[in-house]
DNA sequence: AATGAATGAGTATTCATTCAT
DNA sequence: TATGAATGAATACTCATTCAT
C-alpha cells in the first residue's frame, strides 16, 4: 500500500518511504539467526532477506550487536506471547499438563525453528550479560503464567524440564513419546508432598 | 634430555619432538570454547591455548569441524565420567536427590566453565547431526547412573531437569536457592504415583 | 576535483570512488598471467597490479575462477580483433600469406607475452571445459577471418598451424627463419589440389 | 621380486631395500601432472601416487622443481619413442600422411593424458628455459622422423601443424572429422611446388 | 639411510564497518 | 536521507621444505 512501485517507471520500486524498514530488518535477523545461528548471522545475509541495501542496516542499527540484541528481544517477546496465549483456556492442572506437554512437543505454536533461535539466545545470553535482562523477563513471564495454577517453586521446576525436555527431544536420534513427556510433566506440576519421598 | 632447551639462552627450545601433541591441541580447545564460545573459536587461538605453531593444527586434523567434534567427544566422556563418579556412593533416593542438587550447584565438579562447553556443544548438534552420536551417548551415560535408582521415565525427566536447572541458574541475575532446587529435584527423583494428580 | 589528493601531505590519495575498477582489475590480471602464469597469479599480486587494496577482488570478483575467467575472455576479444584488423587490408593470397607470416612473427600487434596468455587459456580450457566458450568462439572469428579467402577445410589447417609454429617459435633456442615460416604458410594456404600427392 | 615383503611379520613390507624407488617416484609425478597440472603438482600428491613417505621425495630429489624437470624429460623421452615407433613401417608419403593422422586422432599410442602432459611442458618451457633443452631435443627427434621422407622445411610445418591441431581437436566442443585432418595433413605434406600458389 | 612430524610463509576468501556520493 | 562501493583486518587452510629421530 504506502510503498506502492512508482507509477512513472513502474519497475523497480527503489522502495523510497519506507517506513518499518527497521523492524523488517529484525525480523528477517530474527529468520537469519534460525537458519544459520548466531555463528553465521552476517550484515550481507540479513541484508538480503530483508530485501533491502546493505547501508540500510548500519544506517539504521549501530552494528550487528545492536541488531542481534534486537532480534532477540523480538522473538523472547513472541515467544511470551504464545506462551501466555497457550495456557488462556487452562481451567484444571489436568489442562495444565496438556499445555504443556503441548508445548514441548511443539503441537503449540512453538516449533523446532523458534526453539533454536531460543537456545542461541540462551547461549548468547551465557557469555554476554546484557542479553540476561531478555532471558530474564521471558523467564519470569513464563513463571507467572504457571504461577496462576501452581506454587512459585513449582512454577520454576517445571519452566526448567520444559526447556530440558525440549533440548532432549530435539537432540534425540529416536523420537520421544507424547505419553512419557506427559508423565514427566505431571509428576512435575503435582503438588508439593514432600514427607512422600521413601527411603 | 637430548632435546632439552639451550642453556645458554633458554628461548623458544624448538620442540621438536612433541609426542601426544595432538591430545594436548584438542585440550586447549575445550578451553578456548569454554572461553570464547564455538563461534569464538579460530585456530589462532587454539594454537596460542595449545602453545604450538598454527600449521601444527592442520597437520593434526583435517579442519576446524574436526577439532571442534574432538574437543566435544573428549568434553562429553570427561562430563559423563564425573557424572558417574558423583552417584558411585549414593545408596539411598535422599542421596540421589542431594547428588543431582550438587551438580546444578556446582558443588560437584562440573562448574559454570562445564557447562558452558556443553550448551556450546548442544547448540552445535542441533546443526550438525553429525555431533548428535556424542549427546546421544553422553545423555544415554547419565541416565543410565540414574536408572540404577530410578524408573527409566523418571530418569529422563531427572536429565532434562538437570539441563533446564543449571541454565536458568546460570542465566539467572539474582541467585537461586539451593533448597528451592533441591525442592524441585526431590519431587522429579519420588516415585511415580499418578492417581494423586488433583483436579 | 572534489577527491583530489590531499596537497598537504600528497601520499595515499584513498581513492574513493573509482568507476571502472573492476575492469582496471581484470587487466591488470590479463598483465599477471601474462608475467606469472596462472599458477603463479595471486589476488595479491593482481591487487599490486591494479594498485587497489586485496578486498576490492573479491568484492567485484566472486573469487580468482572468475577473475581468471573474465580476464581470458578479455585477451581472447582483443586477439580475435587484433587479428582481424590484420586482415583487413588483404586482397590477394598473397597478402594472406603475408599476414599470416607477420602473425607467427609477432610483427603484427600479438607479441610472445600476448601469446604466452593464449597458451595459459588453451592449458586451462583442457582442464575447465568452462572456458572452451572463450577457445571456441575466439577459435571460430579467426576461421571466419581466414575463410574470406580459402575454403574452410584450409582456414581451419591455417589456424592450427599459427598456433603450432608460434609455439615452435617461441620455444625453439635457435631463431626460425621468416622465409622458412613464410613457405611453410603459403603451402598451407594455397588451394586444394588433392591429385597432386605423389605417391 | 626384489621387493619381497618381510618373511618374519608377513605384514606391512616396511619397503626397505627399495632400488629405482626414485624412477617409481618420478613417473609417479608424471601421472599427478597429467591428472593435476603442474598447479596442482604437490609432494603430497605425488607421494600418494608413488606409495612412498614424504621425506622420501626430498631425500631423492632436491625439491619440486627437480622432479618436475626429471618429470618432463622422461615424458618427452617416451613421446618421442612412440613417435618414432609409429613411423617405423612407413613407406611411402600416403604411410607418412597416414601415420601422421592417427598421431592427432589419438589412434597411435599417445592420448589426450600424454598431449596434456606435453602442453603442460611446453608451456612449462616457456617460462623456465631450463626445460627448453628438453623441448628442442624433442622437437629435433620428431622432426629427424619426419625428414626421412620430406624437407626439413617441410618436416617443421607439419611437426607445429600436428601440434596446433591436436590443440584444437581437443578443446573443440565438436569433433573435428578424421577426414578433414587428414586432408590438411596432406596439403603439408606434399613436396614444395612454390610455382602453383595462385594470385 | 630413511622418515614423518613439524613449521612458517603464503594462499583465497569473508566481512563488519566506513564514507563519498 | 540513503546507499553501495570500498577496505583492511581477520579467517581457514595449504604446502615446500627442514630435521630430529
Amino acid at each position: 500500500m504506502s510503498q506502492a512501485p512508482d507509477p512513472e517507471t513502474g519497475d523497480r520500486p527503489v522502495r523510497r518511504h519506507d517506513p518499518d524498514r527497521a523492524a523488517r530488518i529484525v525480523e528477517a535477523t530474527v529468520d537469519v539467526i534460525a537458519e544459520h545461528g548466531v555463528a553465521g548471522t552476517t550484515h550481507r545475509l540479513i541484508a538480503a532477506a530483508a530485501d533491502v541495501p546493505l547501508g540500510s542496516l548500519t544506517y539504521h542499527f549501530t552494528g550487528l550487536d545492536d541488531l542481534r540484541a534486537q532480534a532477540f528481544a523480538l522473538h523472547a517477546e513472541r515467544m511470551a506471547v504464545k506462551y501466555e496465549a497457550h495456557f488462556a483456556d487452562a481451567a484444571s492442572l489436568d489442562d495444565v499438563v496438556e499445555a504443556v506437554t503441548d508445548l514441548v512437543h511443539a503441537d503449540a505454536d512453538a516449533d523446532d525453528r523458534d526453539w533454536a533461535v531460543a537456545y542461541e539466545l540462551f547461549l548468547a545470553a551465557l557469555r554476554d550479560p546484557a542479553l540476561r535482562t531478555v532471558t530474564e523477563s521471558w523467564m519470569r513471564r513464563s513463571r507467572g503464567v504457571l504461577e496462576r495454577f501452581v506454587d512459585p517453586t513449582t512454577s520454576r521446576g517445571v519452566d526448567a524440564l520444559v526447556e530440558g525436555l525440549v533440548m532432549h527431544k530435539v537432540l534425540s536420534i529416536r523420537p520421544v513419546s507424547r505419553a512419557e513427556t506427559r508423565e514427566i510433566i505431571a509428576r512435575a506440576v503435582r503438588p508439593t508432598t514432600p514427607q512422600e519421598l521413601p527411603r
